[in-house]
DNA sequence: CATCTTGGTTCAGTGACCGAACCGACGGTG
DNA sequence: CACCGTCGGTTCGGTCACTGAACCAAGATG
């Protein structure tokens, strides 16, 4: 949020989190740079945010050390957006709201993410039921759930429908 | 959020989740909430929020079935507002949150959380490390942390101050 | 040289948020 | 009964963020 006023007096790490990643799409951000969108234009396609907010998300998530900007290629310039350990620490966050949302919205699962070394799916804290550990995330495979459209418009949608692990970068077809 | 567009082709039960609670304030309201705070005015007090603000929180938080408005009196007619199962089910997501704010940009704890039962802190996950279990949040026993004010304004967060469980209502001083 | 891709910036319009003022129902006090 | 205080709002003008569309620049590509 964050929104010119901050929640001033609250004496809270909540609060301290949501002038952070409080602000409309930012989680939604990191959510897509957790399931591997690194570049500005599949971050654009994929959440269909204006452009504007995009830069200025991408810049205070980089600039909070949420997101790092890297180039990766030299001629043309181009960047990236990767997540940083901080940014991955907002996974328990995400899944528990994504929990929460499938639970009292949803009907069917959208997203399946299961612990890729034995294939068992991920409990509610993103740990393994069955190794009884927790699973970092680059070894968290994603599949796409029964409620998914299976033909999506846009070709991150698109590329998200392979099983893949997060973290790792999305591979779109475009090319 | 829901800032009159909505996250529109997000087929994501995160995005959902935040079409919900994703506005700013929102969550803080139901952090209150689960805090024990039941009625407009101390909402009103503890979070700073514009009253215009807080009336349409209450509302659609009521309208998603989150909180409950009932009459705690006849007369005069007064109500309160009471968290509901599915508001108590976001209780991971603040607390990971929560968690992660501290973690990245907190330095003490402001207030601590512990299996009322066995007087242990809880885990990440709202667990008790020691029982073992899931610990339901009437048997969590909030106090306050030492990085806490001792001696805040308001007589909200000076009734915080006392060692309570969660979801008993918050008894201010000010009677 | 014309065009395309990528990664932005600019701008006008709209809507959300902010703070302060106002309001109505009721109770208590003198 | 007049008056004041409390509680739970609503109203209103001003500001700020978000939106969508247009524009822009650097560098490849043909």
């Amino acid at each position: 949020m964050a929104l010119g006023k901050d929640y001033a007096a609250q004496e809270c790490s909540i609060a301290r989190a949501l002038e952070v990643v409080g602000e409309r799409w930012t989680l939604l951000v990191v959510r897509d740079a957790l399931y591997g969108v690194r570049r500005y234009n599949d971050f654009l396609v994929h959440l269909g945010i204006p452009r504007a907010v995009l830069a200025s998300r991408l810049q205070t998530l980089t600039a909070e050390g949420i997101l790092e900007k890297r180039r990766y290629q030299q001629s043309p310039p181009r960047d990236e957006y990767v997540v940083t350990d901080r940014g991955v620490a907002l996974w328990p966050t995400l899944r528990a709201l994504g929990l929460w949302g499938r639970e009292h919205y949803g009907g069917a699962p959208l997203r399946i993410f299961r612990h890729a070394v034995c294939g068992t799916e991920l409990g509610a804290y993103g740990e393994c039921p069955a190794c009884g550990t927790a699973v970092p995330l680059g070894d968290v495979e994603m599949l796409p759930g029964p409620g998914l459209d299976p033909d999506p418009a846009d070709p991150v949608s698109r590329a998200l429908l392979r099983p893949k692990r997060l973290l790792t970068p999305v591979e779109t077809d475009s090319a």
